[in-house]
DNA sequence: ATGCAAATCTGATCCAGATCAACAGTTGCC
DNA sequence: GGCAACTGTTGATCTGGATCAGATTTGCAT
């Protein structure tokens, strides 16, 4: 009696039809029965403390991961040392989908903080995609949303300034913490300014400054990784300003 | 008679199972028959002219193509005028998936040079990958390809300087224009330097420039859009030796 | 608490590449 | 054939952000 009592509250905790992220993942317009049998396939591990990795640069790929809570960073390491962060990725969001091609992850992923993930063992996705129309769709527009967001960040990394660059970032983030159901306005970075600064390909200084620039024009509260934002049209203002490629920057689903 | 020899020699020069292109394209890996209905639902258009537009930004999304022949640039227009190139696509390459997620496409797609594309309807793609698993398989490893380009993408304009950049975009066409059945060291540029540059985050003069030392210091010899690589290994010295994160930049399937 | 290492902030200097400008081929069009 | 519009090259100057350097703050372990 008690087992079972504990086996249901697990259920409950994890099941993809109760999951608040259904919206955002895989189970996006299925049917009650066709996200069960999805439900019957995803992993659900113990969560990583921060430094965790979910995977690292040659590892064979295997399954692909969604974020349910926490932050997940993907990274290269270059032969010099330094590292090239290629992404951040909220609850809600898919990480692994670079091994499918070549069989082996062609970045590294780790913890920022504690997170916990659904791990989906690919060759039983690609199984229940091939008898599942909508998995299937589902699938393909997610994986043309990584695509997607490719052009936007070619505009930002290509011919954005510093100042465009941040205001795009935290834009993005706070779209995306939005659509998970926090608050869109405050929030707290899970990465570092060198992080930061990796990602938007700027000096660690320069994020620095700028955070201190922003919040001189009031336009933000910084207090270390606590965020508030003040004026959200100026943020929005920076980008169109002087280009309004941006917008796909990084949207929810 | 003289009907039946056109329409066959039609086929010839067309049909997946004869393509030269089908191992860098959705054939690969299929069985013959899966490879006569993938034939089945590809339309083979009448070749684009320099400037014509396979699709542009905004247009609803129905179909992906391949390149048979020729260049395909796809671009976004930033509402100041200028344009942020995103891509160029070369024969056995894919264009049109940024398309499936929103259903419309979020870029522009044109000829740099008179070019011949399969159509491909997305939905009865999508009715073929559900019944023929290795289809569905290479769509999901041609998707996970264009995902892993980001990573090479975000180093290279994140980080590198404007040697490296040029450097590795002429290795880049390299390896495509070989895998192709060219010449890996003499082609021609089918962009103008201007697109050169949008493409990397350079000015044009900046790529005008570079295309004047390479020659100087023998490593290319340049005559307008003609390219001719003189020292592939210095090419290489030139991107391992600060970062060695650009290998998969672009690379054949 | 105390100390040490890492992260952040801030100021000073420097430089790669943008921008501005002038010119020379090249292409296309009437 | 000649004018106009691109496209590419080259030189001169300027500047945003990198780099270097130091002071502070924070987090964590002892």
């Amino acid at each position: 009696m008690p087992q079972t009592k504990v086996v249901s509250l697990e259920k409950l905790k994890t099941a993809c039809k109760n999951c608040g992220l259904a919206k955002l993942c895989l189970p996006l317009g299925l049917e009650n029965n066709d996200i069960e049998r999805l439900d019957a396939i995803v992993q659900r591990n113990r969560p990583l403390h921060r430094g965790n990795h979910l995977f690292q640069t040659g590892n064979s790929f295997g399954s692909i991961y969604v974020v349910k809570s926490g932050t997940i960073k993907t990274y290269t390491q270059c032969p010099n040392g330094t590292e090239q962060v290629v992404g951040f990725h909220l609850p809600g969001e898919v990480v692994g989908l670079d091994g499918i091609e070549t069989g082996q992850h062609i970045c590294s992923a780790k913890a920022l903080e504690t997170t916990a993930v659904c791990e989906v063992p690919f060759s039983r996705l690609e199984e229940l995609t091939a008898t599942v129309p909508g998995l299937q769709h589902q699938m393909f527009r997610l994986m043309s949303k990584e695509i997607s967001k490719e052009t936007g960040l070619m505009v930002l990394l290509g011919k954005s300034t510093a100042e465009e660059r941040l205001a795009a970032f935290l834009l993005s983030l706070s779209v995306r913490f939005h659509s998970y159901g926090f608050s869109s306005t405050e929030f707290n970075l899970s990465m570092s300014r060198r992080e930061i600064g990796s990602y938007l390909g700027l000096a660690l200084e320069t994020v620095s400054r700028l955070f201190t620039h922003f919040q001189e024009e009031k336009i933000l509260e910084v207090d270390r990784k606590h965020i508030k934002i003040l004026e959200m049209e100026q943020l929005f203002k920076l980008l169109s300003d002087q280009n309004g490629c941006l917008d796909r920057l990084q949207h929810p689903n």
